[in-house]
DNA sequence: AAAATACAAATTGAATACAATTGGTATATT
DNA sequence: AATATACCAATTGTATTCAATTTGTATTTT
């Protein structure tokens, strides 16, 4: 029984790691050390690359080692076209089959999603907004749209660790609008507000496309030396 | 190397015999006996388990056989809810970004349909059908829709397996509708119609939700006994 | 000196051996 | 007789050993 937990001590650990870019994308995984951290051979380790090669966290080549999930240029573009899409049918299915149970989970995580803000560590807050996020697919229980949906939610917490620097006031500011999405989420759902989750979900996935933005795009100087010309991203 | 085709091998006989309904849905996968079968040990069977888990073929259970995916009701519900709004982004997607190359490879998969439907052979039909939407997946190449798709594409051709039999001419001339849409499909791409691919897809999913209707509601007699009330999905 | 080849070390993959868990059957108990 | 318990066989999970592939380095070749 001991060796089934530090297996699953081993996947708790990778996810964490992951979502929160402590591994970073695309770095190397080496079976043998983390078979020795975890006090396992390297068979359970194997394993458990491919489990969560099959969930989207690592990504398995022939011959060659694991490698955390990339995050490239491109991935980024298709995410920002599948995310509001899938998110507003994942919130209309959560709106309409919602269990009380669920609803309580979810306020549960948001109280830790404003926790996280208060004490502004960026990885706590990543992981709380995500768990906020999948129960919303839990509630939706789509089989069929929870693969992609968890997919997304893996590169909804890196981007949000990659693309947020609590510099400008505008990017704090964003911060708290995500809380209140939540907020108003969380009235949809209880009230089975089908519409009204779906049209959040726009609002807020457009926020974040805002927050990458702003971080590519840094405020302006006040002498133009060229032009400059506004980019309207995907 | 011998042993890396043994186990692709093996990787290809469990989609396929799944796809086929060979193997039925909830079943039980000995891995001792597949490890026979195959020429290979467990260690690389168990492997195998885990990536098609992670695929959507196969479910693990801790301490317990590999199972077959399960096809319950519940899964149909899921299955019409999803499939419509995946594969209209997934084909509009197709249009707008498919290469000469995946074109030409997407008629030679209609090709191979049209002569699936000729043979009359169940399986066959149902493979062509599964390769034909799997390259539009792969023009449309977006990574996080993929998972879902892929999953759809499973159960659509196990579905389309379970709930056909070519008793009734109506399900007969289904089958050459299906073949229409795929021609209509394949223009739609080529000239890069988002929108008419888009609409397509609506129209071919309605198609595979008739089908079903007519399989679960047989031709009705002449008499009445009762009020027949037509059926409205989802 | 640059490129190609050969070799060695390190890493990954598969097979075997061992341990733990599950499920069924027979025996015991009430 | 019905239920509970103990044991055994079968199956699953992990560790270890062995094989194959990759990769870095040194040597050779042009």
């Amino acid at each position: 029984m001991a060796a089934k937990d530090r297996k699953t001590a081993l996947i708790d650990h990778l996810k964490h790691a992951i979502l929160t870019l402590e591994l970073e994308p695309g770095s190397d995984l080496d079976e043998v050390a983390l078979g020795e951290a975890f006090e396992l051979s390297r068979t359970p380790v194997r394993e458990v690359f491919r489990q969560l090669d099959g969930l989207g966290f690592v990504e398995l080549r022939d011959n060659r080692g694991a490698r955390v999930a990339a995050l490239s240029h491109t991935t980024l573009r298709d995410f920002f076209l599948a995310a509001p899409m899938i998110y507003a049918a994942i919130l209309r299915l959560a709106a309409r089959n919602a269990r009380p149970a669920q609803i309580e989970a979810l306020k549960a995580a948001q109280a830790q999603f404003r926790e996280a803000l208060r004490t502004g560590v960026a990885a706590e807050r990543a992981l709380a907004n995500n768990r906020f996020h999948e129960i919303t697919g839990e509630m939706a229980g789509n089989i069929y749209l929870l693969p992609s949906f968890q997919r997304l939610l893996i590169d909804h917490a890196r981007i949000g660790m990659s693309f947020y620097r609590p510099r400008t006031s505008q990017m704090v500011q964003n911060l708290d609008t995500a809380r209140h999405h939540h907020d108003l989420i969380i009235a949809a759902i209880e009230v089975g507000d089908e519409d009204r989750a779906a049209e959040l979900a726009e609002d807020h996935w457009a926020l974040s496309r805002d927050q990458i933005e702003l971080f590519v795009m840094p405020a302006a100087l006040d002498a133009p030396l060229g032009e400059i010309t506004r980019k309207t991203s995907a």
